[in-house]
DNA sequence: TTGGGG
C-alpha cells in the first residue's frame, strides 16, 4: 500500500506521469496528457458511445498511450476544441492488452477535463465530465505540459505516410495532406477534399460501355459537382482525394478540420469506386496532432511543389502541331474564359455511343460523347462532324472504326474485361450553348486530333 | 459491457 493511501488519498486521484502507468495495471490512476490522436465518437457494441484517444507527455512520447472512453451519449464524451489539447483524466482504469498498457475511462467513476493546448494560457477547463473537479495542484502540471509541447517535434517516419501517388486499393493508410475543402453533400454526408500535390495511380475501368447511356460513369464521387466558385479555389495539378465518413462515425468534430491546413490522418481506408479513388474515415481512423512546424508536413509541403505529369502514349496525333504544353483537366475546368482551347493528356474512360455502327447521326455526321479523365478530374467531351472525320480519318469501315475506338478506350476484346485506356493527347475546345447562361451551358469538344498507329 | 500500436 502506498504512503498516499495511508494518508487518506483515494485510489485514482493520485497523479502519475504516463511512464509510470504500467506499474498500476489493475488499479485506478489520474493522468494528465496531450491528445496526440483523436478518433471520432462511434456507437460501441454495448450500450454506450465510445471514443478512442492516444495521449503523450514528456515522460512518454515515442509511443502514445491509448485511452478508451465510454459514455452513454455522444455529448458526454470529450468535445475537443483541437487535437493537441490537454486532458486531465481522473480515476481511469489501467489495463494491459496484448502486452501494452492502456487506460479505460469508465462512466461510473472516471472523470475528465479538457484544457487548451500549447497556445492556451487560461487554466479553466473548457469541457468537463460529471464529477470533474479542477484542482489548483494540476495547474502547474498543465503549464509544464504546455511548455514542453511548445518544443515537442513529432518525429514521424515518412514511410508510414504514403503519398497519394503510392496508394493501393483496399488498404488502410496514414495520410499527410492538405485539406482543400469540405462540405455536406446530403443530410449528414460529408466529404473532405484532400491533396498532397502528387497524382493518384490510374485505375482500370469496370463499367460496361453498353450501360453508359442508362448508368453513366460519374464525373466525380460527390452527388453534385462543386460550384465553379469552389472549383476555382482548388489546385489545378495533383489529385484531389475525396474522403467520406463511415456511417457509424459521429460527425460532431468537423471543426477539427481546417481548410488550407495540412493534417495527418491515421488509418484511412482506401477504395476505388467507378475507377475513382475514395478515402473512408472509418471507426478506426483518427486525426493526429499536426503543428505547423511539423517536419513531415514541412517536407510534404516542399514535395507538393514538384508536379508530376503522366507520359502520353502517342496513339493520337495533333493535326496542327503547335507544341503547346499540355494542361490538366482542372486547368480546363477552372479556366477564366468560357471559350478557350487546350491541349490535355487524358484517358478516354467511357464513350456514348460505343458501337462503331452508331457513331454517325441520321444525317451521316459523327456525333458522340467521350468521358475524359486525368489525375485531376473527369469531363465529358463531344466529338462532332468534321472533328470526328479528323479523329477517325474520314469514314473508315465499321471494322476499322471499331479497332480505332477500342484502341482509344482500352477495350481488349475480352467480353466485360476491365478497360485500361491508354494516355492520349487531345485538343479540347470549350464553348457555350446558351448566351444567357454561358457557364451553365459550357460544353467541351475534341478537335484537331487523329487516332494513329497500328490499329 | 463496450475497445484496444507504429
Amino acid at each position: 500500500m502506498s504512503s498516499r493511501k495511508r494518508t487518506g488519498m483515494r485510489e485514482g486521484y493520485e497523479f502519475m506521469p504516463i511512464r509510470d502507468v504500467g506499474r498500476s495495471v489493475g488499479q485506478k490512476a489520474k493522468l494528465i496528457g496531450v491528445i496526440l490522436d483523436f478518433g471520432f465518437p462511434k456507437k460501441s457494441k454495448g450500450t454506450d458511445f465510445c471514443c478512442c484517444l492516444r495521449i503523450i507527455d514528456e515522460t512518454h512520447h515515442q509511443i502514445s498511450m491509448a485511452i478508451n472512453m465510454f459514455e452513454e451519449n455522444v455529448e458526454r464524451l470529450p468535445r475537443l476544441a483541437a487535437v493537441g489539447d490537454v486532458v486531465v483524466l481522473c480515476c481511469v482504469e489501467v489495463k494491459s492488452f496484448k502486452g501494452e498498457v492502456n487506460v479505460t475511462f469508465n462512466k461510473r467513476f472516471s472523470s475528465f477535463g479538457l484544457y487548451k493546448g500549447k497556445d492556451g494560457d487560461d487554466l479553466d477547463p473548457y469541457h468537463v465530465s460529471s464529477y470533474f473537479h479542477h484542482v489548483r495542484e494540476d495547474e502547474s502540471l498543465i503549464v509544464k505540459l504546455r511548455k514542453w509541447l511548445m518544443n515537442f517535434q513529432p518525429h514521424e517516419d515518412s514511410s508510414n505516410f504514403p503519398m497519394l501517388r503510392e496508394i493501393k486499393e483496399e488498404t488502410s493508410v496514414n495520410l499527410a495532406c492538405k485539406i482543400l475543402h469540405f462540405c455536406e453533400t446530403a443530410k449528414d454526408e460529408w466529404i473532405i477534399f484532400s491533396w498532397d500535390g502528387t497524382n493518384t495511380p490510374s485505375n482500370v475501368i469496370c463499367s460496361k460501355l453498353e450501360e453508359e447511356i442508362n448508368c453513366p460513369l460519374p464525373l466525380q464521387l460527390e452527388p453534385l459537382p462543386l460550384s465553379r466558385e469552389v472549383l476555382c479555389t482548388l489546385p489545378v495539378a495533383g489529385s484531389i482525394l475525396r474522403i467520406m465518413f463511415d456511417k457509424v462515425v459521429v460527425k460532431n468534430h468537423l471543426h477539427l478540420l481546417n481548410v488550407d491546413k495540412w493534417v495527418k490522418f491515421m488509418n484511412i481506408h482506401l477504395k476505388v469506386v467507378d475507377g475513382l479513388w475514395l478515402g473512408v474515415f472509418s471507426p478506426q481512423s483518427r486525426l493526429r496532432y499536426t503543428p505547423n512546424e511539423d517536419s513531415l508536413i514541412v517536407e510534404r509541403q516542399r514535395l507538393s511543389d514538384e508536379q508530376l505529369f503522366p507520359k502520353p502514349l502517342f496513339i493520337t496525333e495533333e493535326v496542327n502541331q503547335d507544341h503547346a504544353t499540355p494542361v490538366t483537366l482542372m486547368t480546363v475546368l477552372t479556366h477564366s474564359k468560357v471559350t478557350a482551347k487546350f491541349k490535355c493528356v487524358v484517358r478516354v474512360v467511357a464513350a456514348m455511343p460505343y458501337l462503331a455502327k452508331n457513331l454517325l447521326s441520321s444525317i451521316g455526321k459523327y456525333r458522340m460523347q467521350l468521358t475524359l479523365e486525368d489525375s485531376t478530374a473527369r469531363v465529358h467531351a463531344f466529338v462532332t462532324g468534321k472533328d470526328g472525320e479528323t479523329l477517325f480519318d474520314g469514314y473508315p469501315s465499321i471494322d476499322e472504326l471499331t479497332r480505332k475506338l477500342n484502341r482509344l478506350l482500352g477495350v481488349t476484346g475480352i467480353k466485360d474485361a476491365p478497360r485500361d485506356p491508354p494516355w492520349v493527347s487531345v485538343c479540347l475546345k470549350s464553348y457555350y450553348v446558351s448566351k444567357t447562361d454561358v457557364w451553365g451551358s459550357r460544353n467541351f469538344k475534341i478537335f484537331g486530333i487523329k487516332i494513329v498507329g497500328d490499329t
